[in-house]
DNA sequence: TTAGTGTGGTAGC
DNA sequence: ATCGCTACCACACTAA
């Protein structure tokens, strides 16, 4: 049997044969899917040829009790020339599954299939030809969708239409049906799949001697999922038709139409329009839903055919959509009959025709000489087409008329501002304009590529797939909380999604990136579509996660502390999106270790950023019931000026490791004499007693503006301390201590003031504080302009020893870094990763730096953290490190 | 100048 | 109902 041929289809298309049966579309699966069978031999003995072989092309598979029995209907199908089997081995691709009922696993088996009751067998052999299947389908076709009509005893709990409660499963079945995820996975899947790994000198070589030479060509199957999924409804072809994920027949829906075909272009419907809007256009608009599965199938022949034709470099810019570098295929072609351009038509002519020929769908393919005319010439190609763009005056031609929006890279924003104020729409309106107007008028980059655009120059080179950089997640639909509860529940869901998509790559990032969508003051409260986001604010914050990591936990206490920073009302949340960057390979085991202690020094940085000097002043007597009714975060910082006060070595002292009492009222002079450890703990303590929130503002540097707005005598204190801290004085407290202040700080004052302090603090508060609090909030802000220009002064230092030197952090730093892995893992257990991490830093720690009591504090705090802990991994890994230290330090009784 | 951060735009159906 | 994703680039802005 031959495979059909495009001129069948295209006559049918043109209407000539319209009332196509559904024998050409078998005839064409069972060539393709089944060439090699054997089976149809197997069968021939069984045939009787009186009768009309109507089933010469079938292979059923009939399943469970039937009526009449699958032995009659085996012998119908047999003696018809068609092939029929009682059990699927898994080899034998069936054409058809006769069945009156399935049970939910296997309707999901065969989702993809032809499910047909028995009585299709029984009426096409008496009609003596296939009739359409349709009419026989045990799926309910009636809704345009493929929901099962019979068999739903066990139907699955109704997914959560929202966000807040199932967090999980919500997810699941969010990114189930989503078809940008798809198309977003399904590309990062492909580009990861193709990735060449051209070197620098090859790159070079190449372009240099080839890049005159290049013939490219852009490769796009026509409405694509509109053509795949019309595929299970072939008499719907002629119709116009989109695929939605609505199923309402009726109505005005917010569903999106992901793709339609032409007939429903002519309407003026286009991707993306909301159903309600295209039924307006076209109240006959026939709607499909999706089918991944397929798509994916087409998109392999798709790619299958273009390795097979031995491209030189493929660039997938889609599922459906591929640039690939035909140079050499084209070259090959030439000789003294046919021209480069003859080459390139048979190439286009022979891809769209296999292309066909394993998918049913048509292709259209632009090929010019750089990727920017394969694209102009794909454009002009489709739908279902090809267009070569190779000679200069026909490259200029079209390049010149095409319109702005057209060209990659140029959006609704950018050709906006290019026809306001630029006046131009097409290339060659633009081509009167300087490289230095362009870029004035959408920014050098971009100027300067659309400059190249005019003159038919395009960098572009597909050879290059460069390693993913990122990994995100974002959901916007669906987003309604009504506590910070559900908010909770759905990070820590979303935190494992992203976790699960960390590891199924094999990576793992040092860098967290929270994306919030928050309602629009503006915008009413439920959205013009179901459930979604509407007009919202975005707000990015940042962070890192001081080691390499694909934990979900552990990510999850760095991304909640920033959804909680942001402070947002549950209930305006509309959209979360989480990133992960600064990735590397997990099989680069030996060198992520080293950057983790990379990591750890920028941890270090980051602290000091965040949190001041180290070093900074005991302010005055400080009431402790005072400072428990103030907010959290100011407690933190008031207590983490106290606790950096003058520091006891406790390496040098002998401590007992009894349960501690804190007592309700503590002179903070003493406690600062306390040995580390407990003082941690009672920190710990007043910080668990107090309001449940471990987040600290992140407070922003108070610049010149604040600086001025202060009293003259609170900007001299600030410049008494900046200089005092300058010289060294020995006796720091006192000055504090001593200093009087008797102006207040104005309210307008505090309103500037705040900004650099953040949003916590009310002026209330802060007003009740001793003077010299104040004074010490403010100085400690303008102490980090000081360390900042300290730390940028310091030289590259790029050899190993002054990395170690470099990756020092001080003693809190290391406790919070302890405090936030078992924060994160408390439950579950360390991790080795981690803990081989810190055992190498304590190491270092002793051995090259000589400081034995950062190593054994943090090592003592780890074991305060855990106390009552009920998983022994935790207590092994505490032994271990205890272990470490040791020996390294040669000091049996420290522990 | 340089480097980092947050924001915005673009692409696919 | 309905499933408005995601990687990457470029720019504006800030700090130093």
């Amino acid at each position: 049997m031959a495979p059909p041929k495009i001129s069948d289809w295209t006559k049918a298309k043109n209407g000539t044969n319209a009332n196509k049966s559904p024998l050409k579309f078998d005839d064409f699966g069972i060539y393709m899917r089944h060439k090699q069978s054997k089976l149809v031999e197997i069968c021939k003995d069984k045939v009787d040829n009186a009768l009309p072989q109507i089933f010469k092309d079938c292979i059923c598979y009939i399943n469970g009790y039937t009526s009449p029995d699958p032995r009659e209907l085996a012998e119908i199908i047999s003696s018809r020339g068609g092939v029929s089997i009682q059990f699927l081995n898994g080899k034998t691709a069936v054409t058809h599954i006769i069945a009156t009922q399935l049970t939910p696993r296997k309707m999901e088996e065969f989702r993809k299939c032809k499910v047909v009751k028995p009585q299709w067998v029984v009426d096409s052999a008496a009609a003596g030809k296939l009739l359409p299947i349709f009419d026989y389908s045990i799926i309910d076709l009636a809704g345009n969708n493929m929901t099962l009509k019979l068999t739903k005893p066990v139907q699955m709990k109704q997914p959560p239409h929202k966000a807040g409660q199932d967090s999980d499963n919500f997810i699941l079945q969010f990114y189930a049906k989503s078809r940008l995820h798809h198309l977003s996975t399904w590309k990062s899947e492909l580009k990861h799949h193709f990735q060449s790994h051209v070197t620098e000198y090859m790159t070079q070589k190449a372009s240099s001697s080839q890049k005159d030479r290049q013939i490219i060509a852009h490769i796009d199957f026509d409405c694509f999922f509109a053509s795949v999924s019309l595929l299970k409804f072939p008499h719907l072809a002629q119709k116009p038709v989109c695929v939605t994920n609505s199923t309402s027949t009726t109505g005005n829906s917010s569903a999106d139409i992901a793709s339609c075909n032409y007939i429903a272009r002519e309407y003026g419907i286009t991707n993306g329009m909301w159903l309600g809007k295209a039924r307006q256009l076209c109240p006959d608009l026939q709607c499909l839903s999706y089918d991944f599965e397929a798509y994916e199938t087409a998109s392999k022949a798709l790619y299958d055919y273009i390795l097979n034709i031995g491209v030189d470099a493929v660039l997938p810019v889609s599922v459906d959509e591929v640039l690939v570098d035909i140079s050499s295929l084209c070259y090959a072609r030439v000789n003294g009959e046919v021209s480069l351009a003859d080459a390139a038509h048979q190439v286009a002519q022979e891809m769209r025709q296999h292309i066909f020929e394993s998918t049913r769908c048509t292709i259209s393919v632009g090929i010019g000489p750089n990727v920017l005319c394969a694209k102009v010439a794909l454009r002009r190609a489709k739908p279902d087409g090809y267009v070569v763009l190779l000679d200069s005056a026909s490259i200029d031609q079209e390049l010149g008329a095409c319109s702005l929006k057209s060209l990659p890279r140029i959006g609704p924003s950018l050709s906006a501002k290019l026809s306001q104020n630029l006046n131009a729409h097409t290339l060659s309106d633009l081509r009167a304009y300087t490289l230095e107007q362009l870029q004035k008028c959408v920014g050098s980059r971009t100027g300067e590529v659309l400059f190249k655009y005019c003159r038919n120059e395009d960098d572009t080179d597909i050879r290059i797939i460069p390693d993913r950089k990122s990994v995100s997640a974002d959901i916007s639909w669906g987003i309604r909380f009504n506590s910070l509860q559900e908010t909770e529940n759905f990070m820590r869901s979303f935190t494992k999604e992203i976790s699960r998509r960390l590891k199924e790559i094999n990576m793992k990032g040092s860098f967290l990136t929270v994306k919030l969508l928050i309602r629009a003051k503006d915008a009413p409260i439920e959205s013009a579509k179901h459930l979604g986001s509407g007009k919202c604010d975005s707000i990015t914050r940042s962070t890192p996660l001081y080691m390499y990591t694909d934990e979900p936990d552990y990510i999850f206490s760095y991304a909640w502390k920033e959804v909680l920073a942001v402070n947002a009302p549950p209930e305006e949340l509309r959209g979360i999106g989480l990133q992960i960057t600064k990735l590397v390979h997990q099989d680069y085991e030996d060198k992520q270790q080293r950057l983790n202690f990379a990591l750890l020094e920028e941890k270090g940085k980051n602290n000091k950023r965040k949190s001041g000097s180290d070093d900074c002043d005991i302010p005055s007597q400080i009431d402790l019931a005072v400072l428990s009714q103030l907010p959290p975060s100011l407690q933190e910082e008031i207590r983490k000026r106290i606790r950096l006060g003058k520091v006891v070595d406790a390496g040098h002292k002998e401590i007992e490791d009894s349960p501690i009492q804190v007592p309700s009222q503590i002179d903070p002079l003493v406690v600062a004499q306390l040995p580390h450890e407990i003082r941690k703990a009672i920190e710990k303590d007043i910080a668990t007693r107090g309001e449940k929130c471990d987040v600290l503002p992140r407070l922003s540097q108070v610049d010149q503006e604040v600086f001025d707005a202060l009293p003259e005598h609170i900007r001299q204190e600030i410049m008494n301390e900046y200089d005092r801290e300058e010289k060294e004085v020995e006796n720091e407290k006192e000055m504090a201590a001593d200093t009087e202040i008797n102006d207040e700080v104005t309210l307008s004052q505090w309103t500037i003031l705040k900004e650099g302090l953040g949003e916590n603090i009310s002026w209330e508060i802060f007003i009740t504080l001793p003077k010299s609090v104040q004074v010490q909030t403010i100085c400690e802000h303008h102490e980090l302009k000081k360390r900042h220009k300290a730390v940028g002064q310091k030289p590259g230092m790029r050899d190993t020893f002054a990395k170690l030197k470099g990756m020092r952090m001080n003693e809190d730093d290391f406790d919070n870094f302890l405090s936030g892995w078992v924060e994160a893992r408390k439950d579950i257990g360390p991790d080795y990763e981690t803990e081989k991490v810190i055992g190498k830093y304590i190491s270092d720690l002793i051995d090259i730096e000589g400081n034995r009591s950062t190593a054994i504090n943090g090592v003592k705090w780890l074991d305060i953290l855990l106390k009552g802990c009920g998983n022994q991994l935790w207590h092994t890994t505490i032994k271990r490190l205890q272990r470490t230290v040791i020996d390294k330090t040669g000091c049996e009784v420290i522990f």
